[in-house]
DNA sequence: CATAGCCGTGACAACGTTGTCAATTTGTCT
DNA sequence: AGACAAATTGACAACGTTGTCACGGCTATG
């Protein structure tokens, strides 16, 4: 015999145990003005007395707003996808809206419906796009027809007006790869993120650029095209140090590529970092654990996440005009990277 | 200007379309008998044209469930989470229901009213709950006192009786430490997982009826405590590793640790597995990217997590009888281990 | 001292679905 | 054909909140 569980209490059971109508509790519960002090309290210590919790899905209904946020993603890495919710998941908890991660499928029309089927049918609030997705101006302005309002983390590129938290991806890059100069190298190998992803170019930039504030020629043969995975690392990386007058330096465009390069390194019984050294990009978990510690760009992913909900947050609920943030990042120099060797 | 978005249909719009009453519509939407075909298909297609989704919290209001999932845990290694994430968000995404992920702050009561907070606020209608989380008898309780249901993905301890997928943690440890006695080590090292969790101990007893079923007194000093993060398994072998009489090969509870004890061995500058043979645990994507590649178990996390989805959708829709399961496991061999050195 | 305006409160109608139950149609069996 | 059961459909009341508006009491103003 299971014993029958015991009636969630309703906004009515408080506002008659307080005396008041249940408009007054509703007032109390959402923090509106015009209530009497001690009519507040003691409402606050019926709901408490209670252990009563108003119903999301009725204030949804009557309000018009869900308190649910979308969190959509596509395939980046776990590494950096799990610090992207945590910070999104924390700014949430605070105003108490829940966050609901969603992965996309499939790309291009079928990406578009899948996002879109997912707002429809949760009626979200608001929406929190990663990259490569905030990089569909189609996708942008199908959320734009649905009214929904949303904040993209990823650096600002495309023709559209939406708020987004970025941070400076080219000059990062740019300030690796001069670290990377400093250390003595002249031939630096580039591995390129995934092509879909504006950060990749920003970063291919700024590498650019480093070389040539520094008079060294750009050489397409120091560079080849990854995809973010830590494979796409290890075969390129395996490319560029088979050649002949091989690079002495590689910078990956993120984490997992460099590990990759690492490994490429290792099986090469390449010494890193006294023969080749390796820089990489983000700062997630993967490089503090691969061997040697990866020198890397801190990018604030947590930070980034944090705020872009910040952001939203406040539009949702003091519609405050929609603005834009740029974060800072700093080089870690850990042990990949070295002077480079005679 | 904006252009107002266009309203959003309701089932009303639909059933005047469609020349039926709502609750026809209801009923269609809902694959409830006793729909004409006919009717059925001209109903269908009105929802098609007119782009129709039913209100989510129209519909947790009055059929007093939210199609809302919650998976609960506590601070597991991100590589594990992420594919446990995907496994449960693959089969949610089956039947239409969303994932609400929720990180689980504070121990003991702090933890059970953080969880509690979820359940009363959200009116999940079922909980997947990871450990350590599903080793508190009391949250248990209390999860049934509000008559949740929910499935563990841990394993089967707990004196209680709620359905779980697990998998046989002692006898893959016993497998693997037997692999590594095959591979003629006789000292063998252990770092054990956190305490907290129940599968830290199963784990210890595997290592401990291999190394009595093959004749290996078993002893305190190759065996460490650790916490199922990188440092503390970095710790634990540098302890292990620096004593008189090293153990040959280090078996750690889960790969996060096992990279802990590559790093170490690095540091220490001892070769693996010419020197040294690490072995880990749930095969996680930092096992493929540490250097040299991690002889680990597999754990089929993905499956586990959508098998627990599984069993909790079919309790909850055909209110079928809660059940449990237990999946297979694998030895994964790479490049951590080899014979003992002479 | 009258009057206008604000503050605190409550009554009641939404919000968009599903559950219940009754009404109608259709089919089956003598 | 008549009687009864089953299949199909619809009317209407929930579900638990918030939005709207009205009302009384109090304060500041002329």
């Amino acid at each position: 015999m299971t014993k029958a569980p015991p009636r969630r209490a309703k906004i009515q059971d408080v506002a008659e145990a307080a005396g008041v109508a249940i408009k007054t509790v509703s007032r109390v519960l959402n923090n509106e003005p015009n209530v009497r002090e001690e009519t507040r309290q003691r409402v606050l210590a019926i709901v408490k007395k209670l252990n009563y919790h108003p119903s999301l899905s009725a204030r949804s209904l009557a309000g018009r707003r869900s308190f649910l946020i979308g969190l959509i993603y596509e395939n980046p890495s776990a590494n950096y996808i799990v610090d992207v919710q945590h910070g999104a998941m924390a700014r949430c908890r605070e105003d108490r809206f829940q966050l609901l991660m969603h992965q996309v499928t499939g790309r291009g029309e079928e990406m578009e419906r899948d996002v879109l089927g997912l707002v429809d049918q949760t009626h979200l609030d608001g929406l929190i796009v990663t990259a490569p997705l905030s990089e569909s101006v189609d996708l942008m302005r199908a959320l734009d027809r649905r009214a929904l309002p949303f904040v993209r983390v990823a650096p600002n590129d495309v023709p559209h007006q939406t708020p987004y938290v970025d941070m400076d991806d080219a000059g990062a890059a740019r300030e690796m790869t001069e670290y990377l100069i400093g250390l003595g190298h002249r031939r630096i190998g580039f591995i390129i993120g995934h092509p879909d992803h504006f950060a990749s170019g920003q970063r291919l930039l700024g590498y650019k650029a480093a070389l040539a504030a520094h008079g060294i020629d750009y050489q397409d043969r120091f560079v080849r095209q990854g995809y973010f995975v830590f494979e796409s690392g290890m075969d390129a990386a395996k490319e560029l140090l088979t050649q002949p007058d091989a690079p002495t330096a590689i910078f990956a465009s993120n984490d997992d590529m460099a590990a990759g390069v690492l490994m490429a390194a290792h099986e090469l019984g390449i010494n890193v970092p006294e023969r080749l050294s390796v820089a990489g990009f983000d700062d997630t978990y993967i490089a503090k654990t691969v061997w040697p510690r990866l020198t890397t760009v801190h990018q604030p992913t947590y930070d980034l996440a944090y705020t872009a909900t910040n952001l939203l947050l406040q539009m949702l609920q003091t519609g405050s005009a929609p603005q834009s943030m740029r974060l800072g990042y700093r080089l870690v120099c850990r042990a990949s990277t070295a002077v480079v060797h005679k």
